[in-house]
DNA sequence: TTCTATTATTTTGCATGCAAAATAAATGTC
DNA sequence: GACATTTATTTTGCATGCAAAATAATAGAA
């Protein structure tokens, strides 16, 4: 038996596991200037599209694992990034809100997309946009 | 300002991010019938396609970090897939060889593709190739 | 209203991914 | 041949991702 199924050049899913974890790779020394970890990135984008959301909003928006959501508040709590209230109409929720360190970081934030666009020139608009739409189909069917 | 570029639903790397997790969490149930993680399956689909090989090799062909290659090929020893053998001529290098368990678990392993690909149905094999073409672009600027 | 079900979040335990330091052995150089 | 350099692998410390259990508080039903 053969089995050419289970060949490692075969599998989607490990080249997405090598792009996944390569880009991520390719996103930290941008970070680091700015003292942030990938997901703690993440969740500043979502931040600073949206402020004050509750965390089970964070949560979606940024499909970070909730367990690990906790940690990584409680960090940028530390860093003077954010910090947590509870809300009074639900005292079940507790809202994420930017403080001013956290609102400055953005402009500082604002390069980077092109930083790491740099680094990937095979990847001109069009491959993008591709990519962007079979992303999204994946996601959808995981949905 | 309002920086569109930072906008979470413009970012390949999220949708990658949420993309290769998904992939990760779908493949759980069913390697969890052969009691495997994902990165130690791909370190099986590796071995399946050449026994034998150094730890270094291994890591080059499944890309998963050295230090975690540690700790997965110690939990794959003591589940007797595979052992570890000094190399004689060079005693620098280990070598992973396939137990009998390990070698017959790929029988089973052998529906595992088509079970991902049920889960999902929008990925053709028309979009499934120019996924691949796209993530190698991907890999290759990576590298 | 009281009891149960549901929702929001945290905690716990385990498995990586990663960078950097530590080990050990083979190589290259003077 | 002694020594610095390079190669192969492991160890360490930190940051998630994940499932499952634990908490706390709101919503629903009888």
């Amino acid at each position: 038996m053969n089995y050419p199924q289970l060949k490692l050049d075969a599998q989607i899913c490990h080249r997405l596991y090598m792009a996944s974890n390569g880009i991520a790779r390719a996103y930290r020394a941008s970070l680091q200037k700015l003292d942030l970890t990938y997901p703690q990135y993440v969740v500043m984008m979502a931040l600073w599209e949206k402020d004050e959301i509750s965390i089970a909003e964070l949560l979606e928006k940024t499909a970070i694992d909730g367990g690990a959501m906790t940690q990584i508040l409680k960090k940028m709590t530390d860093k003077a990034l954010l910090f947590i209230v509870k809300d009074e109409k639900d005292k079940r929720k507790r809202v994420v809100k930017l403080q001013s360190k956290g609102h400055d970081l953005r402009h500082q934030a604002a390069t980077i997309p092109e930083q790491i666009r740099c680094k990937f020139p095979s990847i001109d608009e069009q491959k993008a946009q591709a990519l962007i739409e079979l992303l999204d189909s994946i996601n959808d069917d995981l949905a």
